[in-house]
DNA sequence: GAATAATACGAAAACGTTTTAGTGTTGACA
DNA sequence: TGTCAACACTAAAACGTTTTCGTATTATTC
């Protein structure tokens, strides 16, 4: 076991200063072009690498960003990682990543325990109990104290930091106008409580297809989950009392559950009922038959995130100015639509 | 934006050395009852919280892991992370994600970024491009260097250290068994390239099951697909040449593709052809039918890896012991087999 | 030959902690 | 009154860097 050489050794071993070291390996003008070599040389041969620690000490900078998401077990967010990962690690960022799991206490922790120097920002989407409770303290005591933050997806409008969106009532208006567009006269919405930031623009975007036509809003059409778990029943009893000939789902797996519903009725999809969900996951692609969902396109988003923070971080202004970003979702056909 | 308060900052603040105030928020024998509430009030006041990094530096300690593994858009692997996170998170450590995304040359930079001092261990699973060349001085590197690592899932008997693995074999021992115990006849395997360790593993169980069995090995029944890739084509034209009775699969995703396309030609599953795959994911439970799996439990491995690691970055003692866990697989039996 | 400039290097502070080894004051005891 | 211990605190080193400022030596200029 070798343990790892420091400027000190190098320095101690030469008979040299640190100093002389640590300017020798940054190729400073200062040092003798035979100085340098000879640092260069010995540091080259016992593979000396600067201790990120020490440095980020020094500069004040740790070259870390902190995710902070509800769930990673999760295609979206599992894109989203990869999106901000992919961004970072180009700009020599290192990604830290903690699970709420929808708790706001753990969100809280979790942030408390990077802001104390662990890394230079945030990237967060917040746990469905943070927007239920609508606490939002932990997030703007890290914003005063000058560590930028990012939000995305699941975003509020009190506290001031950049945000990344995709524009969910957009997605759900273009779906449900596609619904309407086919002929279909009882369009469904299966969806979640509306604290959660998306589910409430996904359903006013169904609304406002539906109120732009001749069809109109049926309450009973639309079915409120309490929570992210899937009560299987409910759908169940919802859909055999509403017999709707199409269904916009806020998810996949409420697709994709309610799909195999309905062809163990006996139905055909999409001639008898049709599908559009959320999410362009694994579940749709592989799902019989395959769903059409409004992609998210959370690796851009991851993306867009990491790199407004970035630019954050490395910006030397204090400009207080803060943006929203929203992206386009885009309509991914496949065969539980008709087309 | 209100600055972080240091020692320094208090102790200028209330007259006194900063070793008082380090002591005194420490509840020190040494320091006086007035003085310990004195500072403490005020480090509450001013929201005192220490900084990360300047413990890390003293300590040499950063109660960071890292974890580098292929993908994260790969379920198994999420619920890996997430067994991590949570075991790593109890016992105080965050977990720093890496992406080799199947990259030899991306494992090798993320490791030696981090292993700079920004991580107390690893906690790894080798890309598939790694395991091909069969170059772990990467690895050997930083285990020399006294840097815990903890292989998963995609291992090497070349390094030292501690590991981590289902018994590969035996799930596809069982699964191989269940379908001749039904009397299947034509069992056919997809799988990957023998140089991914866990498809080499399945496929030694799958062989193992046929040889005991009446049936033997028949080597037009197994299907090697090039890389991860979904190869749509080259399934196809197997299933329609073969025309097995039963197909294992080394993951859902060539299980479920396989399932559609046997369903279009108007087979009956399972009566005409079962199926069953490896990994746990939400693709099989609400793929049409339901997909019977062996089942990884990625998360308790994340787990016992993360319990592992930290075991060995917290024990004093210098022994070079290391030990390979080999979790038990389960067949989470579904409709894509009789039952 | 003296003043100045250029060269090559080192000392030391700084980042924010922890911890060891003092140090000065007080009171008790013989 | 001198010794010792207890008490409450401080100085300083250490972790591994970076960087500013200072300085000794040599070279250049008039």
């Amino acid at each position: 076991m070798k343990a790892k050489i420091t400027l000190k050794d190098i320095a101690r071993e030469l008979e040299v200063s640190i100093s002389t070291v640590s300017k020798a390996l940054k190729n400073s003008e200062e040092i003798s072009r035979d100085t340098k070599e000879k640092v260069q040389a010995f540091a080259k041969l016992y593979n000396y690498k600067p201790n990120n620690i020490a440095i980020s000490l020094k500069n004040k900078r740790t070259k870390n960003i902190g995710v902070v998401i509800p769930d990673i077990v999760h295609h979206f967010f599992t894109t989203v990682i990869r999106g901000i990962e992919k961004y970072a690690n180009a700009k020599g960022y290192n990604v830290i990543v903690c699970l709420s799991e929808e708790s706001f206490d753990k969100e809280v922790i979790n942030m408390e325990m990077l802001a104390n120097g662990s890394i230079d920002g945030f990237i967060m989407s917040l746990s469905s109990e943070t927007q239920r409770k609508g606490d939002y303290n932990h997030l703007k005591e890290v914003t005063e104290q000058g560590i930028p933050v990012v939000l995305f997806d699941r975003i509020t409008q009190e506290v001031e930091c950049d945000k990344v969106v995709i524009d969910d009532e957009l997605g759900a208006y273009q779906a449900t106008k596609k619904f309407i567009d086919q002929g279909k006269k009882k369009i469904a919405l299966i969806t979640t409580d509306d604290y959660l930031s998306v589910s409430k623009e996904r359903t006013n975007g169904y609304l406002k297809a539906l109120q732009e036509s001749a069809l109109g809003v049926n309450e009973d059409l639309m079915l409120k989950m309490d929570s992210m778990e899937m009560d299987e029943q409910a759908i169940k009893d919802f859909l055999n009392e509403q017999e709707p000939d199409a269904v916009l789902c806020v998810n996949e797996i409420f697709a994709v559950y309610s799909m195999r519903l309905v062809q163990e009725k006996g139905l055909k999809i999409p001639e008898d009922i049709a599908f559009i969900g959320f999410t362009d996951g694994v579940l749709s692609k592989y799902a019989n038959p395959s769903l059409t969902v409004v992609a998210q396109h959370g690796e851009k988003m991851g993306e867009v995130s990491a790199q407004m923070l970035i630019d954050k971080i490395e910006s030397e202004a204090e400009e207080e100015t803060y943006q929203t970003k929203i992206l386009e979702p885009t309509l991914v056909i496949r065969d539980s639509i008709a087309h």
